[in-house]
DNA sequence: CTGTTAGCGCCTTCAA
DNA sequence: TTGAAGGCGCTAACAG
């Protein structure tokens, strides 16, 4: 591995001038400029950036939390980070928690040795007992931006969807089409993003007068498993509901199932919303109906807001929170309500 | 940031035997590795990994290079190389490239730059002309482990899938049902993948004596427009084909839309296979019949490879090449043939 | 416009 | 079992 040394000898230069030239900071004589250029040219020579580190103190490199790489909706968030980072010759260490918050402390630590110049986050759920940790995360060193997820209401960078306004879409939509006993199945995370969900949900249900029954609110953990375990549930109450709302991908995923355990057709037997929009979804059968967030925006906004962090510091920001709005995609997986068939209203 | 000076001046002792802790390469009095812990608690001292490196020539990162992260697959094979490196503390910069080798040789020199210990390699297609640049990987001074798919047939680090057996195993599927006008869409990178899936689908044909119908086999790029417009020609061809094997991800939701635009059901009017299983595919109709790849295992595989050379040398390896065998999963999207519907045999 | 030099934070001989 | 000191490769004053 040539250095800068070699390739100041090489030129016939000292180190300094080869150094202007790697980082075109100007002020060498054109003529000199080429022939550092050449000589780079013949060695091969690429700048060490550890060591380049060590004065600059920037890595270029960030580093992104996310709970599960391969739920879909983080590979689009993660690219749409990476498109806009790619621009200042960012480079990002992915780091996959799934959902276990020790998991992201230890990674936390990591990417702070690692001297990474700023983080985007997706929190996994905060566990009891373990609150400290947040109080940690607030000081750390190095500039953090949360996506998606929010642990608390604090002041801090963070990118979000309106998960609110994705809930009470899904169930208003519900609603209009006659459909009274709505039930939910959501994530039990202490984060902001499942509460939101539900929250719209129950907003929903209030602005129609329609009673909140407890026994519709499913709560688990975000897995596939889950997902069933829970479908089964609803679908084995006596006042089965006529339309589910499922608020996560990997739950979806296990509700169907549940449904064809059950012999139940969508929609004809059972109306479904689900969260996210992936391209299969608008392939496949039931066509779901779904809450599409803007997963590619997402990523993009937070690390646009993470390099003006860098750049500027933080306190440059407009407005630390920025809300995107979700949208609901209306297709095949709700009917109409249909009181022969189902439980009763 | 406290760094080992600072700790060193804590415990009352000198930044070496500081060193030797938390490089826990013993020689160090218990009562003094006491101080010197807690010191390190106390001032929340973590070692600085750039810095480190400078002497260590480890950076205890390896980098990670794929086509496209949002295509399922690859999330899967991250993750299983995730799951391996962590146990050794390596942690993975992720780059995608879009399928553009230009795109790969800008994040290659990056990684260089920036000492990776070593690289999982997905290649991108390699461009005509650019040539030359094979020749620089083979002599990066990062060691490298392709994965998925290998350029050429040389004699470097790879873990790939048996896709000969996979491209055999689908369409002798397919012939079995009754099926002889069996169209093919694939990838024309110039890739080891594609071509060998489409090699195990000409050897299947083969040997049931079954010409080879040359506008059968449709290649293109990875993409959903490009498995729908193929899609459509196959579709539109006199002697439609009464099955289609498709061979990735993308081009199969493309062809699925192709079908429902022609108002085609599968798998009564026509047959699919597919390739890759996930989870979705097993819930949603219709049911794919697929090859599926150890994508999982290949990316654990692959990462066992690469901290193997890390530690012992290129030359520890038993054998550098490592074929992990498909599965062909049979679901409902391939009917039996029947003449009366469809093109003639 | 160019060269000299002092670190950046850490590891690692070499001595003690 | 411990400490002192010399780099690792580079950038950034500071001189010239």
């Amino acid at each position: 591995m040539a250095k800068i040394i070699d390739v100041a000898k090489r030129a016939g230069v000292s180190i300094a001038t080869v150094s202007r030239v790697t980082n075109r900071q100007g002020n060498v004589k054109k003529s000199t400029e080429q022939k550092v250029l050449e000589a780079i040219k013949e060695l091969n020579y690429i700048p060490n950036f550890p060591a380049r580190y060590l004065k600059t103190k920037r890595t270029l490199t960030i580093g992104m939390v996310v709970p599960d790489i391969t739920n879909p909706f983080f590979p689009i968030v993660f690219r749409g980070a990476e498109s806009v980072v790619k621009q200042e010759d960012y480079t990002i260490i992915l780091c996959n928690t799934f959902e276990d918050e020790y998991e992201e402390m230890r990674y936390l630590s990591i990417l702070e040795a690692k001297k990474v110049d700023g983080i985007l986050l997706i929190k996994a759920p905060p566990r009891s007992g373990n609150e400290q940790y947040m109080q940690k995360l607030n000081n750390l060193p190095v500039p953090i931006v949360y996506v998606d997820r929010l642990p608390k209401l604090q002041d801090i960078p963070a990118v979000v969807a309106d998960n609110i306004g994705g809930g009470y879409a899904a169930t208003t939509h519900l609603i209009k089409l006659g459909h009274r006993n709505i039930a939910i199945i959501t994530v039990q995370y202490p984060l902001s993003v499942h509460r939101e969900r539900l929250q719209g949900y129950v907003k929903a249900l209030r602005e129609h007068n329609i009673p909140i029954n407890r026994f519709y609110i499913k709560q688990g953990a975000s897995t596939i498993e889950e997902g069933t375990s829970l479908g089964h549930s609803l679908i084995n109450m006596k006042d089965r509901p006529t339309a589910i709302f499922v608020t996560n991908y990997k739950m979806t995923i296990g509700l169907m199932r549940a449904l064809e355990m059950a012999g139940l057709q969508c929609p004809e037997d059972i109306s479904i919303v689900g969260y996210d929009d992936f391209e299969w979804e608008n392939v496949f059968h039931p066509r779901l109906t779904v809450v599409a967030q803007p997963a590619r925006q997402m990523g993009q906004t937070a690390a646009q807001l993470l390099i003006k962090i860098l750049r500027d510091g933080v306190d440059s920001l407009p407005n630390k929170r920025v809300i995107l709005s979700s949208e609901l995609k209306i297709r095949e997986s709700c009917g109409i309500y249909r009181q022969n068939k189902l439980g009763k209203p």
